[in-house]
DNA sequence: AGGGTGATGTCACACCATGACATCACTGGG
DNA sequence: CCCAGTGATGTCATGGTGTGACATCACCCT
């Protein structure tokens, strides 16, 4: 028998969606959720960088999925195209979970320092985006604006493809939001 | 003689900017502050619900100057013409403080946990003008993305604007941006 | 003159985050 | 078979953050 339990990050993860789900995140403390983990809150530090942290395990891997689905575009594509092309491979991670997703994004909306760290992680995300399509030659300060916009329209599809059970899956979502996008922009 | 002092809260601002420029946000407490501006650490907490919290103070105001800007555009003006004229009215605001708001972005910008802030402050920009938006009868839906979009847009004009120290004013360069953006979304 | 008001101080406390060091199952070489 | 090294975890100590409860005292109003 093994000395300790194996996968200490995953059952922390676990407990602090569970925990925060119960009784919310301001009301939860470090203490607990390595408590229902079974570790020490020492331990929770030495998985994550502090208490939000937790919640956000996957999104490096999101970013790695858009920055990827971005630089596989078409050399014929043009700016907007290939960030479209990077937020519709992010679909690819999403699939099969989006009632996971919804319950996440519940706790995260209730709690203000939840959405910042949720906020800084797109920022990130669009940093990325536009540092793709730089290398694909694409000017600066178009990149950085084709970039901020991507995210932002990623923010309402996702927002969109959450409160919808039924509806099409994400990327399709995606293609919608940025074809409301298009027409709204001239006018 | 007043017992004590008068503008606690502006010298603990000017405190803050201070030592955060001096040695950085992270090196610089609370109790560092408060000594510098005469007063104890818990009066600080009086003034500002968080340590970051110093640094936003306009952030009200830049607020309800744009949801106003955005209100007063005439009927005929649609939901992205609208979103502009709200967006320009910043340029009051920033009129003659271009160095100032250099200085605390340098701030703002070195530490991860100030720019957490100043996205929120954005996100809370952009629900507010949404909401205005429908107040003008805008579908729920086209409002947020375009408020969405808006604020990208704003984020990327003052970062012009303060980059460019001869440049033209705030409003001026909101317009530049916003029309670099018609031009990228149809293709 | 006396009581109310409001800004501040003082004290106590829980939580967050991190450094330093100890512990002990597991692993691989001799 | 043993033993030194490794790595995940625990334990302890500490500094900073944020808040509640209560005391203080110049100022204002009547």
């Amino acid at each position: 028998m093994a000395r300790w339990e194996p996968d200490a990050e995953g059952r922390l993860r676990d407990a602090a969606m569970a925990l925060f789900t119960e009784r919310g995140y301001d009301a939860t403390t470090v203490g607990d959720i390595a408590e229902r983990a079974g570790v020490t809150a020492r331990t929770f530090f030495r998985y994550f960088a502090d208490k939000r942290e937790v919640l956000f395990a996957g999104s490096d891997d999101l970013e790695r999925l858009m920055v990827t689905g971005l630089t596989a575009a078409p050399a014929s594509a043009g700016p907007m195209q290939a960030v479209a092309a990077g937020l519709c491979a992010s679909g690819e991670m999403f699939a099969g979970r989006r009632d996971f997703a919804r319950r996440r994004q519940a706790v995260v909306a209730a709690s203000p320092v939840l959405r910042e760290r949720e906020l800084i992680k797109m920022a990130t995300l669009a940093t990325a985006l536009s540092d793709a399509l730089r290398d694909r030659g694409v000017a600066a300060e178009v990149a950085s604006l084709a970039a901020e916009t991507g995210v932002a329209v990623f923010r309402v599809a996702f927002e969109r493809w959450v409160t919808d059970p039924g509806g099409p899956d994400l990327a399709e979502v995606v293609r919608t939001t940025l074809a409301d996008l298009a027409d709204l922009t001239p006018g």
